[in-house]
DNA sequence: TGTACATCAGTGAACGCGCGTTCACTGATGTAC
DNA sequence: TGTACATCAGTGAACGCGCGTTCACTGATGTAC
């Protein structure tokens, strides 16, 4: 069959999502080839029209999950009252909700061990989009001066990323609400 | 060969021992059955005389690199004058060296989300082992009282946790001694 | 207008390989007689 | 004291399976004549 102009775009797309969706609930290493292209409807045969191989998939996955996480964060951010954007944010992050949900929440608290071992191409690519993700946050950051915020950046989202990297590891949900808790109270009180 | 009677037990000491840096370097998924035995000097046959399975390691080493780093943090604090005990927590392991070498690492910064995904079986025997962890450092948190340093082991190590593994995903050294001086000198003003 | 051909997203069989697990075997030594 | 046997940590071949990747093929539709 011949499809329109944009189907492959369009299919090229949906399997970035979906595979984005699967790497997070289990790991970069958990779905295969196969399992990646059922979850789009797809067999796996026709996975190199669109990737020149898994890795490309990945890398294309994790910087979607990445663009996608931080415009939830600044959605939620420019709702907020005027210098209070970065509250918003924190309670975004460290909700039960985003904690428990682990397939639709941050990639990079879902993923940043195996990020971390990522071979170096596919990690330089990431490093960039996290640059990206930085200068979009930066604005929203508490801070009296571009180099307070710039450091804030990495306060708050070291923060939030281990508390909920940290919640995760526990079976029991109010453990994981106190840590959540925790982490919040602090961060508000003392930024 | 016939060998004396803890034979046995320090070989399977040994290959916990090394599966537990082979894991935080390369993941739960990483290394194979073959691998982690070769690194013993062993071969794959004689896996199932030590353990019940894979993930019958895989726990067991979780769980001894947790009771490692726990008593390299302990032996800090210990030195530290009277009352910074938990400043001399953070210094290690807000360290370049620590953040460098996973592999010899804290388990908690290299595997959280592995953990997290893994079976319930695994998943709860760790977290046993996470409140072991807790109630050793409880004593050397900051607070006026089991509260307060309850809340703030969370908020300590959340923080601690989140800026390894935020710091790892980046490939200049000079960006990862950023994030782990931010958030050194953040905890170290607030708290 | 009707027909022959080109296009190309997607299919499914096949590849070599490494996985976790099983199992018959080895061989040095302790024990029984 | 000497010999036959039991023990058991460790070996290496083999199992079925899923992995990432390749490739000849399909078949609906657009294009050329």
């Amino acid at each position: 069959m011949r499809y329109d102009a944009d189907h492959k775009t369009r299919t090229h797309r949906r399997i970035v999502r979906s595979a984005s969706r699967q790497i997070r609930a289990k790991g970069l290493n958990g779905p295969g080839v196969a399992a990646l292209m059922k979850a789009s409807g797809l067999t796996h045969g026709g996975f190199y029209k669109h990737f020149r191989s898994k890795n490309e998939l990945l890398a294309e996955a994790i910087e979607d999950s990445l663009r996608e996480g931080h415009q939830v964060l600044l959605d939620a951010a420019k709702k907020a009252p005027s210098g209070e954007g970065w509250k918003a944010i924190v309670n975004s992050y460290l909700s039960l909700e985003h904690c428990d949900q682990t397939s639709a929440g941050c990639p990079i608290a879902a993923l940043s061990p195996d990020i971390a071992r990522t071979p170096p191409g596919v990690k330089r690519r990431i490093a960039d989009v996290l640059k990206e993700y930085r200068e979009a946050m930066l604005p929203w950051m508490p801070g009296r001066n571009a180099e307070e915020r710039g450091k804030n950046f990495f306060v708050v989202f070291s923060t939030m990323i281990g508390a909920v990297s940290f919640a995760r590891m526990m079976p029991e949900p109010d453990m994981r609400r106190r840590v959540l808790d925790s982490v919040r109270d602090y961060l508000f009180s003392a930024l």
